[in-house]
RNA sequence: GUGGGCGUAGCUCAGCUGGUAGAGCACUCGGUUGUGGUCCGAGAUGUCGCGGGUUCGAGCCCCGUCGCUCACCCCA
């Protein structure tokens, strides 16, 4: 029996971890750098609180949840998405009765059951904001500039930001009772019905060319925008612009989950096939009281650090081959005296947080130098009878091949190569 | 969930109209005594995804299955 990972899932090991690492950890210091602080949530959750949170009707909760009973007789879901967890953590933890905005960011897996694809898994990574307990404008645009400003760290170019307003409950009803009105006019087949009656704004995101001209002349939401809505929405926009932030506006934005109001937004990648999304987010009137906790707004995102990952290799961010490890040191220990030598030194050089290897298992001196070029250490120390008597070693630059000599052997040789190494980083 | 393509060494792949397996990269060792990256030489490596069928004979054909992949759908 040989085992494989389940279908679908994302993983990642060397040497494209490090990729995934330094994605990952960009986009969680942006949101750091912004003032926002962890939390660390369950990857399930009671089933209900998706169902209420993300919306019965979606298709993330309809057909895409992994749900389970557990061993009590309770119904499990695995996290489809990270804001109604969030929510949930924040009215069970009463982390909204202090001062407001709270402002928290996760990261971690989640998981849907879909058809894998390009950039689509079942098990996926996210890092997510989330800002509660305001309404300001400038809150939204603070959540976008955090998505942008992590895209922009890691030095990607080619994404856009989409944007649109889902105005508030009074936009939306005007809007729906015309949309649904236009929609009877429709010549459309039987599951493009029932999608339409589950969620009409799905009709604008569908692909087929004759639906596409159909809904060209649909009324559209933005147009039915209440004077608060519009006002809020041109202030997002306007500071955006002040600040660099580019944009388009995308009036037939659909987004999956049917807790999104006013500003919605979505990162494209147009490099990365059918699943193009890298990030998305919005703001959520009524899903804090949905779920049993105060009447508050808030707003946020999800952004996926797999994706991002692709977008990335497509731009060529990660060419170069990145080492295993950032190595300050690689010692190579000739002969089995040498080795015994070695290994309390690397402790010790360790303790002093110097980052440091060795060559194991007899190798030759060229094995030995091999390893050391593999690591990708900026220093080698070859140590073997010579250097134990002489107590002189030789420390090798592995770019520039120069070599200088060094004591070592002496009660304090550890410290000693920690300042040449930190003197020599400048 | 629906449809198309593909599954051969760790990786990328070649394998002619069926005659029982190859290349490059990577890996290990060596190229006169102890300094890597280039070059040269040598070596190790495969249940040809799995199960069944057709055939004297299958990596090549057929069926099933699992997986990957792309698109639909959906979204991060």
């Amino acid at each position: 029996m040989r085992f494989q990972a389940p279908k679908g899932v994302s993983e990642y090991f060397p040497p494209r971890s490090n990729a995934f690492e330094r994605v990952r950890d960009e986009l969680i210091s942006a949101a750091k750098v912004a003032g926002f602080a962890l939390v660390e949530l369950p990857v399930f959750e009671d089933t209900e609180l998706f169902t209420r949170g993300v919306g019965a009707s979606t298709d993330v909760v309809s057909k895409e949840m992994y749900t389970f009973e557990d061993r009590g007789g309770r119904s499990i879901t695995l996290r489809p998405e990270g804001t109604a967890g969030a929510m949930r953590a924040v009215i069970e933890h009463g982390l909204d009765k202090g001062q407001l905005p709270v402002k928290i960011w996760y990261s971690g897996q989640f998981f849907r059951a879909e058809r894998p694809q390009a950039g689509r898994y079942r098990q996926f990574y996210q890092v997510g904001v989330e800002a509660i307990g305001l309404q300001d404008p400038e809150i939204d645009v603070e959540v976008i500039a955090a998505a942008d400003r992590g895209f922009k760290k890691l030095g990607l170019k080619n994404y856009r930001l989409e944007l649109t307003s889902l105005g508030d409950s009074t936009s939306r009803i005007a809007h729906r009772k015309d949309l649904d009105a236009f929609l009877q006019t429709l010549d459309l087949d039987e599951a493009t019905k029932i999608r339409a009656g589950l969620n009409p704004l799905r009709l604008f995101d569908d692909k087929r060319e004759s639906v596409r001209q159909q809904m060209a002349t649909a009324p559209i939401l933005l147009d039915y925008l209440s004077e608060e809505s519009r006002i809020h929405f041109e202030t997002v926009k306007a500071l955006l612009t002040e600040m660099g932030i580019a944009f388009t506006i995308n009036e037939r934005m659909v987004r999956g989950l049917d807790y999104y109001t006013g500003t919605t937004f979505e990162f494209i990648h147009p490099d990365l096939g059918a699943q193009s999304g890298i990030g998305g987010g919005g703001r959520y009137d009524g899903l804090m009281s949905e779920l049993g906790g105060a009447d508050l707004s808030g707003i946020g995102y999800g952004i996926g650090v797999d994706r991002v990952l692709l977008a990335c290799e497509a731009e060529g961010i990660f060419e170069a081959n990145l080492p295993l490890t950032p190595l300050d040191l690689f010692l190579v220990p000739i002969g089995a005296q040498a080795k015994r030598f070695v290994v309390p030194l690397l402790q010790n050089l360790r303790e002093l947080g110097v980052r440091v290897d060795m060559a194991y298992g007899d190798r030759s001196l060229k094995g030995g130098m091999k390893a050391a070029d593999k690591s990708g250490a900026v220093f080698s120390l070859v140590i073997g009878d010579e250097e134990m008597t002489s107590g002189q070693a030789q420390i090798k630059n592995m770019k520039t091949g120069q070599m200088q000599s060094i004591k070592i052997a002496t009660s304090d040789h550890g410290l000693q190569l920690r300042e040449f190494i930190l003197a020599s980083q400048g």
